[in-house]
DNA sequence: GGCTAATTCATACGTTTGTTTGAATCAAAC
DNA sequence: GTTTGATTCAAACAAACGTATGAATTAGCC
């Protein structure tokens, strides 16, 4: 019989469904998709092989679903934000740090409306350019191309005198700056040289997106005589 | 009969060797480790089976050592250019671009004594701190740590009044914001969101280490006054 | 040429992989 | 209480996996 497949997220019509869902994000996270066998997901989720071809077919069909679930509500977020901020205040009064706290802080905040198990998943984005799963990829590029679409013209508007080709290659440091500050901060107290310096603190939620933000508008605003705030 | 296995990269005493390494390399950077198979790679070597096990014993040592060949010279080159530059000009007198400069360069600057296939590894770097094989990743967090060690120090002298906890989270953000950079220059042409954005342009390598340096000497020195430089 | 050690090769072993199947179980409707 | 459709389960499939083995082949030295 084939698999009642409704292309994305329907709804959790089953709680194996979502189990599983949760139990690839927390096994992908740790080992990656090629690294992790269904038959731990299924282990882990606490049901059976078949439930697999059931609710998803394939594993890569589960792989996709596995980031869709995610990376399109932060998404969404992100660009939610930057509407409102543009709705609020003109769009030409916005500050870089405005912006950028629209972008940065979905990411690291999206468990706010219940959704648990978000440091599984926050370890996910951060791996999941680097996917060699084709659907994955083409799926993780495609969200994302929206969002920098989107961001990128909110920078140039607060900041007009910047070349677009830098600005590509400045948003394109951004994302990598916080994936791999995401990814440290997450795994603070297993990465070696953290632990051995003892000046380095894991700071809170809001102490990282602080310091994101002050990194990244200093990077993108660089070249100006002057901070463009503070 | 077992392995001749000398633990770290003796000598290329055999082409074989070599081979394996430069096909595990290159299939390592486009699928990762655990979505290569052995067999891909000694296909991809022209060679056999059991050439691996000769050579390495096992596909986690293969990895390891592919990692090692290139991690090792490249962290090695920028010590010695932090030293050359702190032996040249005193140690307080040089500028946060100079010391990000023999940070930055070596990692994209690499095949000047002739090694080939560095565009294979570039892409491997980026990934190396997600690698979920825990061999692997104990070899890069150690060489990392060293790495950091120096520069720290040598950013803190021309910084004497960043707060060190600041200094370990901007440190971090600059190194995403180079591997998540390199892994982008390096793709450019199959990344859709560069495709779409007409005002992206690929800029040869010195144009990327200036652009790097430039958003990461900001960063780092975010909350000045001024910038560092120019 | 003949000996020795190093290297390559074809082949096989036991596991684990993703996927499939068909029967068992469950929930609700009639 | 029986029927129906949805869901779960145990079992099995072929294929691919990492590893091991022993015979061929090669290269260097006497």
């Amino acid at each position: 019989m084939i698999p009642p497949l409704a292309f994305f997220p329907t709804e959790s019509h089953a709680a194996t469904r979502v189990a599983l869902l949760d139990a690839a994000e927390r096994l992908f996270s740790k080992n990656g998709i090629e690294g992790t066998s269904i038959r731990d997901i299924v282990k882990e989720a606490g049901t059976n092989l078949g439930a697999i071809n059931y609710h998803f077919g394939t594993k890569d069909r589960l792989a996709l679903e596995v980031f869709a679930r995610r990376l399109e509500p932060v998404n969404r977020e992100r660009i939610a934000r930057l509407d409102a901020l543009e709705a609020a205040t003109g769009p030409g009064k916005l500050t870089l740090e405005q912006i950028l706290d629209a972008l940065i802080r979905p990411v690291l905040e999206f468990d706010e409306d219940g959704t648990k198990n978000c440091d599984d998943f926050m370890r996910l984005i951060s791996r999941c350019f680097q996917e060699p799963n084709p659907e994955v990829k083409r799926f993780v590029e495609q969200q994302f191309a929206e969002v920098v679409h989107r961001f990128d013209s909110a920078v140039l508007r607060v900041m007009p005198e910047l070349p677009a080709g830098d600005l590509f290659w400045r948003m394109t440091f951004l994302h990598g700056a916080l994936h791999h500050g995401l990814q440290t901060w997450l795994r603070f107290d297993q990465v070696p040289y953290a632990m051995l310096n003892p000046a380095a603190e894991k700071p809170d939620r809001e102490g990282l997106i602080r310091r994101l933000i002050a990194f990244t508008a200093a990077g993108i605003s660089a070249g100006k005589t002057s901070a463009s705030s503070q």
